[in-house]
DNA sequence: AGGGTTGCCCGAAGCGTTTCGGCTTGGCAA
DNA sequence: TTGCCAAGCCGAAACGCTTCGGGCAACCCT
């Protein structure tokens, strides 16, 4: 069995009460006792017992992650990534990560109220938004902590980590734009995920800010995968007269169809069609065989720790407008953008 | 806030005492104040406090799984798969599933001290089993439960579920060795796994009962992916006079590949060459292409649920007879074989 | 010198649960 | 009648931690 507090206490001669005061940091312990404190800690083997704490502070130092109940997403792999990312930020911070596959056909709202109910969870990060996100709702109703990954609106009332996906997708055109395109395609993700939404208005703010219109045919929604980014493309390109002149892609999987459905149509990219594409740098051997490809970049992989960092500031009360975080993305020049023929 | 153990007593008129006992179901509470006490806890919308549990009985309810530091296996589709599962066959049994990536380089058994240390941890799922595995030791040494999946030896002295890949090494083998083959290439997963030794080993009994030698050259370990099928198919489809006339593969990617393979050399399934293959039946759009194949055939989905049973019976301190659990495989003819030419 | 402030420390209560030991009561055998 | 036992119940302690309220010096200000 690990030390407890009491073993300190005896070790050093201070109270438990002092004792926990030092180790946790609080400010009327003298440095010298603090150091004791933590010396002992250490040669005793002491770890705080999280129950114990939770029992007397409320806080458990446990946060949780609910699954969506089916892959709605076939991205396993950005899963694993996301798990892994997620686990580990916050076991650096000394919390443990939780994770709840919500069964088939089961409420998610059910699950996170079970897990709260039962006592022993600070907080949840929250993917996959949605407009009016009944998890959000409940939680906030409770008074439980979260974090989004991602936002369900423009300006929303709860911590998230996010990208500006409305400038994704006017970046993304713009640059097209420049080259001198007038028709362009937006391959797009799934309709109901929130930074879909938010890439298509950028799509169409740029475009109107060029006075053209923002055709639908010339968009499409579906999941991101190989095979969809295919299909679109050739439904595009078999429109008689008013095929784009280039391609929007929503992730590299997309982009990916892209390239194959061009190059089964006899179409180059640059010379007969631009393509642009939304990287989230996901690891994975398919994709690195692909030709490069200009447009914006953000690692995926660098959200989990902000994300991680907000959940905690909720918990310990921070302020809403430091949680609020968005990231940046890059800009890349790959060379598979030219002028219209 | 959830209502408590006195809630109950108060409304019931018990004490605090017998209503935890009636909950627990113990046996010296009469039926009928065991029948109240449920009731009103269902009333109250009652959850026990899993860290005042803990806290009391040395109990969390809460039990973990360390994912290997690194991907070694490709097959992100596993982890999630075995996440969901894990987590969800847990949360039936009213248990909280933690989960926990080892960070880059960081070692697995420290990870696991870190955890039990913070004493919250009833146990723990271990996957990848090795030969002498530390973290088994570890564990057995501070008197965690745990449970394995997989083996590393033959008769272990700690709970698990497994299937027979002995038997499937062996079968795999039996089915093309009553078709008429005498050289039959085995094309397998990565050598430090344990199911995949014993698989190898399997090939090599079947082989050696018919009096026939194992070829080393007809034997490969790697990735179990597509590509390393297919090189390993074009190796040993390159020797001159020994090729194989059937092959064995570990799993269906591996299979992928080796129809790719075949079908650049120009050879036909099953009048060429045949072809076995042991399926997981993991989901996965990209299988559902590839022509029916004979073999083996076991879901990995289904060890979750034994897994989860496996790992509770050992917190409750079950006898290990019933811990250790060997699931079935079944045999399935889908044409893929056929005499040798 | 008196009163306030500051720095450091401690005792004790309490978080929600389990569990040990002891307390009643009624029934039954001696 | 007495003694015993089983069934059913309860009080109180314990788990390890945080935190509230207070205490005791030593210091500074008037």
């Amino acid at each position: 069995m690990s030390a407890t507090l009491k073993d300190i206490a005896a070790y050093t001669g201070l109270s438990v009460t002092q004792v926990s005061r030092a180790l946790n940091d609080h400010d009327d312990v003298s440095a010298e006792t603090k150091i004791r404190a933590r010396e002992a800690a250490i040669a005793l083997n002491y770890h705080p017992n999280l129950s114990a704490r939770k029992l007397a502070s409320g806080r458990s130092g446990i946060v949780g992650l609910v699954l969506p109940p089916q892959d709605r997403t076939p991205r396993d792999s950005m899963f694993v990534q996301m798990v892994r990312g997620l686990s580990s930020a916050f076991s650096r911070q000394g919390r443990l990560f939780v994770l709840n596959a919500a069964e088939e056909g089961e409420d998610v709202v059910e699950v996170h109220r079970r897990l709260i109910d039962g006592g022993s969870l600070d907080g949840f990060v929250l993917i996959e938004p949605e407009d009016a996100d009944r998890r959000v709702a409940f939680l906030q109703g409770r008074g439980v902590p979260l974090v989004m990954h991602g936002r369900g609106a423009l300006d929303p009332d709860y911590p998230f980590y996010d990208i500006d996906n409305i400038a994704v997708g006017r970046e993304l055109t713009e640059m097209l734009l420049r080259a001198g395109h007038r028709r362009i395609g937006f391959i797009n993700g799934v309709q109901s995920m929130c930074y879909v939404t938010h890439r298509r208005v950028g799509w169409e703010m740029a475009l109107r800010a060029a006075d053209l219109p923002a055709d639908p045919a010339l968009h499409e929604h579906g999941q991101m995968t190989e095979s969809v980014g295919a299909l679109a493309t050739l439904r595009m390109m078999s429109a008689p007269a008013d095929r784009p002149s280039a391609l929007i892609a929503g992730n590299m999987l997309i982009a990916k169809g892209i390239y194959s459905a061009l190059s089964m149509l006899g179409l180059k990219v640059p010379s007969d069609v631009s393509v642009v594409v939304h990287d989230d740098m996901l690891p994975g051997e398919d994709l690195m065989a692909m030709p490069p490809t200009s447009g914006t970049r953000s690692a995926l992989a660098q959200s989990w720790e902000p994300l991680a960092q907000g959940l905690i500031g909720a918990i310990e009360g921070r302020p809403l407008a430091g949680l609020q975080r968005v990231g940046v993305f890059e800009i890349v020049d790959a060379g598979s953008i030219a002028p219209p023929v």
